[in-house]
DNA sequence: TTTATATATATGCGATTGCATGTATAAAAT
DNA sequence: ATTTTATACATGCAATCGCATATATATAAA
């Protein structure tokens, strides 16, 4: 026989969906609205300073954003276009690449993140406790 | 002075976003496997079914639904085209129609529902309590 | 070695999105 | 009554997405 979800876990999976999106949604508006580019550039372009090297290859960068190889492919083209990263070759494998943050790429992520953590405390900080914030990270982490 | 958010409040941002964005393909995926229409459709016919008159105008859906204007005038256009609601209009404001949900609409839903419950099932149920669930919708209601 | 298979990345194509704007009608202001 | 403004909905366009597939190279198998 079929379990089916209980109720609560239907109503806590709309919300997540509905507020993970209406959130996300808010702060792409802020950031569009002071004339910076979308989340996933900053997110990239962070995982990329957090390496020593400040580079990483493309199938790296796709498995810690979980995105989906055309879409990082896509996206490090328009990084690279904008001149936020350089494609370097790379000599152990001809197939592959490697991505490199430049200046100006670390230069935006300054600029992006007063302006991003200004959208989370005015759309998260402000509306629940550190606490409450902790046991939601703490249970999203679960899934 | 600015007050930036704590980090456990960037960390559950973080957490929120990417967890309803993976969970949220995750079904889409099953939904998609099982050949059935996106989620937004049963949203949106769901909403309609919701009423006992099974009719609601554009705009109401998409306030409920927290859609922008323009999409949701397209999601109406291909659930009618799809035969899953049709458009009537409504006399007194000649600006506006009506949308009803159709029987295939009615249809519609009760074979996407087994599917969108496992998906629930597998992707939260399985993975987090009952209670945490609550806690989790609790927090999220606040944003 | 050839040959087969797997991995890394790119891209054509049709569908969807977001933005800005268009059309039509209603309500408010003058 | 005329003009202005607001509301309801649709749509052209450019950007992006998702899928399938292409290209190149590496690895494994025969």
């Amino acid at each position: 026989m079929i379990t089916r979800p209980s109720k609560i876990a239907v109503r806590a999976w709309a919300l997540l969906v509905k507020q993970g999106q209406q959130i996300l949604q808010s702060v792409e508006r802020d950031l569009k609205a002071a004339g910076l580019p979308p989340l996933s550039w900053y997110d990239a372009l962070l995982e990329l300073r957090r390496e020593e090297t400040g580079q990483l290859r493309p199938f790296e960068l796709e498995q810690r954003m979980l995105l989906a190889q055309y879409h990082m492919s896509r996206l490090i083209g328009r990084l690279a276009k904008a001149g936020y990263v350089e494609r370097l070759s790379y000599a152990q494998d001809r197939r592959g690449q490697i991505i490199g943050i430049t200046d100006a790429g670390r230069f935006l992520l300054t600029r992006m993140w007063p302006v991003y953590a200004d959208a989370i405390r005015r759309h998260l900080s402000e509306k629940i406790s550190d606490d409450e914030a902790a046991v939601l990270a703490r249970i999203l982490g679960k899934l």
